[in-house]
DNA sequence: GCGACAG
DNA sequence: ATCTTGTCGC
């Protein structure tokens, strides 16, 4: 994928929230996923214990069939540290290194991380999504901003999210019975609503959707496999 | 000042 | 997120 670099991520915590403030303006709430998907994507990064280590890796689903068609990992090093409002300077950086070797190009992608459903509306799905000029979505396993209700218990159920004026971010959406609900919201170029259909859709058995579930059983795997690797070795 | 706080 | 065994419920 080709990616349109709108800013450095060499930056310091000050000036990423300036960043933010800038190009949350720029997220496309609209709709413009081509309908419907053939292709959808799933991001995810592991750490390692040892400081800076991160494997990344984007996952490829047949839309129809939720069958893996493409696994895409990359290892690399995170330096900017964990701040809450901040996750994308911490992950953006190494899933766009992957993005530039991921083919062909997916319809969707989803993101373990909230879209708009962020104190200044640019999450790490947002903000990827800015980058990529691509439909995102973010599905976070938990609250980040916004107050809700308990959505109703049954799969497909949702409350929205809402800020202090009242303004929806996104929804509490139960992919599954008996399970917390995730938190959707638009990342870029999609409308609340399909976002929210598409989610379902890849939702078949579990609560996390199979795009970033996938992702992420990958990324596991691969970085115990390294860790399991050089343990051996002495 | 205190509590909240994606991964 | 990661470190970790068993355990309760469907």
């Amino acid at each position: 994928m080709k990616i349109h670099p709108l800013h450095s991520w060499a930056v310091t915590p000050k000036e990423a929230i300036a960043i933010q403030k800038n190009l949350a303006a720029r997220v496309d709430r609209k709709n413009h996923l081509r309908s419907p998907p053939k292709l959808i994507a799933g991001a995810d990064i592991s750490l390692s214990q040892s400081r800076g280590t991160a494997y990344a890796g984007v996952v490829l689903l047949d839309a129809e069939t939720l069958e893996v068609v493409a696994e895409h990992t990359l290892k690399g090093q995170i330096d900017f540290p964990y701040v809450p409002g901040l996750l994308s300077f911490r992950e953006a950086p190494l899933l766009l290194e992957l993005f530039t070797q991921i083919h062909p190009t997916p319809d969707l992608i989803l993101f373990d991380g909230q879209g708009i459903a962020h104190p200044r509306g640019l999450g790490l799905a947002s903000h990827l999504g800015l980058f990529l000029e691509c439909p995102t979505v973010g599905c976070a396993k938990t609250r980040l901003t916004g107050e809700h209700q308990e959505p109703g218990p049954d799969k497909g159920d949702h409350a929205p999210l809402k800020d202090r004026d009242g303004n929806t971010l996104g929804v509490a959406l139960r992919t599954r019975q008996r399970c917390k609900p995730i938190f959707v919201s638009t990342g870029h170029r999609i409308g609340l609503d399909h976002a929210i259909e598409w989610v379902l859709r890849v939702s078949p058995r579990y609560r996390i959707p199979e795009p970033t579930r996938q992702a992420h059983n990958l990324v596991n795997r691969i970085r115990r496999e390294d860790q399991d690797l050089r343990a051996t070795s002495r």
